[in-house]
DNA sequence: TAAATTTGGTTTATAATGTAAACTAGTTTA
DNA sequence: TAAACTAGTTTACATTATAAACCAAATTTA
C-alpha cells in the first residue's frame, strides 16, 4: 500500500520553500519570494505554517533599516522532508 | 526555478490512482478502493475528475449481475504523469 | 417471501485549504 | 511633504477535498 504523504509538505509552495532551504543554510523572505514566484501574502502564510509545525525557524531582524525575515530548516523539518521524499518516491517510481 | 506541479496529479488519492494504473493495464473500482484505502465517495469523485481531464478512460459494465467500473490510463494521462514525475523530482532531488 | 444485508457505486453538504487583494508600518526619494 | 518603494501580515474569498448520506439492484436470511 502506498504511504500517506505529509499534507504540510504536499503543497507546491511549502514544498518549494523546504526544497530551497535544504540546499541553503538559510534564506530570507525576499529571496524565497523571487525563487518561488509566489505572492507575498501566500508566502507569508506558508512560512508561518511551516514555523508553527516547527519545520523551520524564523528570525526577524532589521538590516539597513528594513525588516528582514530569515528562514532555516530545523532537524524536524529535515526529517519530515526526508520522509516525504521516501514516500513520494513510491508513487513515482514504477520499479522500486 | 522549480516547475509548477500539475494540480490534478498533485493530490494523494488521484496520484495513487494514476500510480497504480501505470503498473496495471486496468483496474476496477473495488480494487482501487482496497489499494488506496479511500472512501467510496472520494474515490468516485476523483475517478471522475481524472476522466473529465481525459487522463483515464472509464468503462462501465455488468459482471455477475453487479456493476463494474474499470479504469485505464490514457496516453494523455501517461504523459501527464511522466511530466509530473519529472517535475516533482526537481523538488526532492538535491543533486539533479 | 418479506425483511435485512451486501455490492457497487453517486450525490452533496461541509470542512479544510489555498490564494491574492487589501492592509500595515516604516523608508527613501524627489 | 507627498509619492513611491520595501517588507511584510491579515483576511476574505474561492477552490478543493472528503465523507456522510443516499440510491438501485442483487443476495442472503429468517
Amino acid at each position: 500500500m502506498l504511504p500517506n504523504l505529509n499534507p504540510l509538505l504536499h503543497n507546491q509552495l511549502r514544498l518549494s520553500i523546504v526544497s530551497l532551504l535544504i540546499g541553503l543554510e538559510k534564506a530570507d523572505f525576499t529571496f524565497l519570494l523571487k525563487e518561488t514566484g509566489a505572492s507575498k501574502g501566500n508566502l507569508s502564510v506558508q512560512i508561518n505554517k511551516l514555523k508553527e509545525a516547527e519545520y523551520i525557524t524564523v528570525n526577524k531582524s532589521f538590516v539597513n533599516n528594513y525588516p528582514k525575515t530569515e528562514c532555516a530548516l530545523s532537524p524536524k523539518g529535515i526529517k519530515a522532508f526526508e520522509e516525504y521524499v521516501a514516500g513520494i518516491k513510491k508513487y513515482i517510481d514504477p520499479n522500486p
